[in-house]
DNA sequence: CTCTTTTCTTAAACTACATTAATTTTTTTG
DNA sequence: CAAAAAAATTAATGTAGTTTAAGAAAAGAG
């Protein structure tokens, strides 16, 4: 069984059968370290649970600087989801930060696993709720905390990630420089 | 008709018969201005549709310093779904900010409506992917703009808000000190 | 309508974080 | 493994936003 099927019986009940025929819906992909899953404006088809590898979701400023928005890793699932349903053009750029596998989905295959398998219904809620509850503390820290508290929380949260993926890149998510997050590191 | 049921209808199809077995399932309530609908640490038992009003959702920090997370108007659905779903107690506080108007929806029957009117079932898909999206963008905005920026977006986008509720309360939502927020303001 | 409380404004001193730029360390690539 | 490119460090200087405090204006209460 792998890893996808794992993460749904961990969230719903559902039969073996059922599991094999939802998990027929998805096909494997890999993207090599810095190659793009996504490109800002471009048409959003498929979404993606990870088996491995870690991937930044990113935008540009209107001063073209890069924030990072979330960084996805093994058994979440990524992808422009506001996109992929609105039919809209993509609102960010994804791109694998290692050697990335994943299984994709396309919005066709989706919208047959909402209609064929209840459980898939119930299964994606939970995905929704728990992607907006995280957006939700996401919003508070930005707004109640300082750099460091923050940098704290991210290295407490996320304890392997910050061992796999440049400073460059955490200070890029935190919302500072990397030349500040330096030295927050130097003076701990 | 009341304003929610015009709210469903402009989301969803669904027949009068329906709307109005829907509409059943809440109750009015009444809040003065500056009364708590919602106490942090208290159970969660509704949520509200506001039909008159405003209210703001807001927190403490570790400093006892306030942040105020979202304001809800007219034709908003507002609470602390989180804890409503997953009956935890309220990581928020709730608190009108002109007096209040609301339908109110206890667990009971919101489980009801999900059981017996797929309709809902569909319109509140809808309100939890605007939410997430809503939050997304929040998001967004505070890793990328200064707090000059934030507060033009603020006033463009909640024009009418802006005249109703304090400074204060702005400060609060757009992370700074009511001070430095009086001093953009003249300085436009 | 007056008294009290809260909100708003202004300004000076202060701090968290940004910018720039030079140097070192690490990673990537042929 | 050597050369090139990218990331990380350090330090000096600059700036967006905070803090404190005091007075003015507005809102709320009796």
């Amino acid at each position: 069984m792998n890893a996808l099927a794992k993460h749904i019986k961990n969230i719903v009940v559902i039969s073996d059968e059922q599991l094999v025929k939802l998990c027929d819906r998805f096909v494997e992909k890999r993207f090599s370290k810095k190659e793009h899953v996504l490109h800002i404006s471009n048409t959003v088809n498929e979404v993606y649970f990870i088996l491995n590898g870690c991937v930044r979701t990113y935008i540009h400023d209107l001063n073209g600087v890069e924030h990072n928005i979330t960084f996805s890793m093994e058994d979440w699932w990524f992808g422009d989801l506001q996109s992929y349903l609105k039919r809209t053009p993509a609102a960010f750029n994804i791109q694998a930060l290692e050697d990335l596998t994943v299984l994709a989905i396309s919005r066709e295959n989706w919208d047959v696993l909402l209609k064929e398998i209840p459980e898939f219904v119930a299964y994606t809620r939970v995905l929704f709720r728990n992607t907006m509850f995280s957006h939700e503390n996401r919003i508070l820290q930005n707004l109640s905390y300082t750099a460091e508290e923050r940098y704290r929380h991210f290295l407490g949260h996320y304890p392997n990630l910050s061992q796999r993926i440049s400073q460059k890149q955490i200070a890029s998510y935190l919302g500072i420089t990397p030349e500040f997050l330096s030295m927050l590191r130097r003076k701990k």
